[in-house]
DNA sequence: CGTCGGGTTGATAACTTTCAAATTTCGTGG
DNA sequence: CCACGAAATTTGAAAGTTATCAACCCGACG
């Protein structure tokens, strides 16, 4: 993962990109900018949003009920692109709103479209990249729909530190994790009081202890096991792709 | 949505097409091929797929789990594009299965390259299509993890009508629904036991009537009400990027 | 020092699953 | 056209999981 640009990264997964193409990549990290914790980048039924390249911080993108509720579809952590369908649509469909205070790379509408007018095998590659966030959506919805507390809650707390490993923030034996309660709660469909008798069974069984902001594995190859966590959705290769691409 | 090749009629509410694009589109519709009823047309794990356009029957797909149970993450109605992710990635990470007999277009990955580079906005109105099943995703994400089983089973049946109205197949008063109270219950996260019990509720509050393969919705408007649907999701126009692309 | 958000715990209620069995529907061969 | 078996639907009762309500604790912060 480039350190300055991580997008360039990963979409270099899927196709090598000329230098043509790096540059047009590269000058889509032009508009710098930050924001506080706990505000909204996008929200819910506003227009002509921009996307970001989130570069440091976390984000998550969610949807609200009209009770009250919510449902976190996702979180992002540096290197991810975020609120692409915001601006591929007219009006946002959800909402993203910032976990720590971060920093990103606006891309505006006309940004994107004109990247992809000049080197339109990033359109290609974009596609794939969305693709790939789509799959961790789907996955998503399986553990919510077919899996238990306990496991669900395991898995997403593995799949962020497999995620988080790709970009060099974690490790087997764990990483920082700026979430609340209420934050994984609301991922997981789940109450927080519930989050919380599960995490203190995932620490009584000596698999995981998240405290203080810090999740570490007590025995990460146990956990695995235990609950049945299988990376293959989240590392896809595309090299069946690189010379179609390529030609 | 143009009967013979559905998916130009999507495509085109996202950009307007050029000659030379909707006849690279229509290359793709070389290669017909039928399903029975109940197969597979792509499996977990196999690698090489093809995708697929749908032009008549139903499809679903879901990913299986250790237990033996599985999720379905979404079902496929004639003009939905299928097998995208499998084709972009070099292994298929969700089974696809039939539910009724089908006719299909089946799409190669060269088939499929080759048209991106022939029309490269066509890569880009595809990424538009992909975002707009994710959305549909990301709606039954939500709905799983925050809603009762009570709306979100009636969330789905509406969503299924509304989908089946753009292609010419339901109306407000119902439509037929080749679904098994198993897959229902497959899809929702639910028990097939419990959704049996949620359609009775739905009967006998006189909202809607599922029976004998066919939805009938006995008041459409107090059940759009009753559970909060709200077709936005289904509904994007892409219009602001009209111009964009066109240039 | 007081307040406030986040975390923790117990008790109770609500919702959903599981198990088991009866009934209906539907395709197929006689 | 009817009989038959398999699959789908329906219903009841009991068990299990998760939510809700209500406290209490704690550390950060103005």
């Amino acid at each position: 993962m480039t350190e300055d640009r991580p997008l360039v990264g990963k979409l270099s997964a899927f196709a090598s990109l000329t230098a043509r193409e790096l540059s047009v990549l590269a000058d889509l990290h032009r508009r710098k900018r930050r924001f506080k914790a706990g505000v909204d980048l996008v929200h819910q039924g506003q227009t002509d949003q921009s996307a970001y390249i989130l570069t440091s911080g976390w984000v998550c993108s969610h949807k609200g009920l009209p009770d009250g509720s919510r449902q976190i579809v996702d979180f992002q952590i540096p290197g991810d692109f975020l609120g692409l369908r915001s601006l591929l649509f007219r009006t946002a469909d959800h909402n993203i709103e910032t976990v720590t205070s971060i920093e990103v790379s606006e891309v505006q509408q006309n940004d994107l479209m004109n990247a992809f007018e000049a080197a339109p095998r990033l359109a290609v590659a974009v596609l794939w990249a969305a693709s790939r966030d789509e799959a961790m959506v789907v996955e998503h919805l399986v553990g919510i729909g077919r899996r238990s507390a306990f496991d669900r809650t395991a898995h997403l707390l593995l799949e962020l530190g497999a995620r988080l490993k790709l970009v060099g923030m974690g490790t087997k034996a764990g990483y920082f994790c700026p979430l609340s309660q209420y934050m994984l709660a609301d991922a997981l469909g789940l109450s927080a009081v519930h989050i919380n008798r599960v995490l203190r069974q995932l620490r009584e069984d000596n698999l995981l202890t998240f405290q203080k902001g810090r999740v570490v594995f007590d025995d990460f190859d146990r956990l695995v096991a235990r609950v049945g966590f299988d990376t293959g959705y989240l590392d896809h290769d595309g090299p069946t792709l690189r010379e179609a691409v390529a030609a």
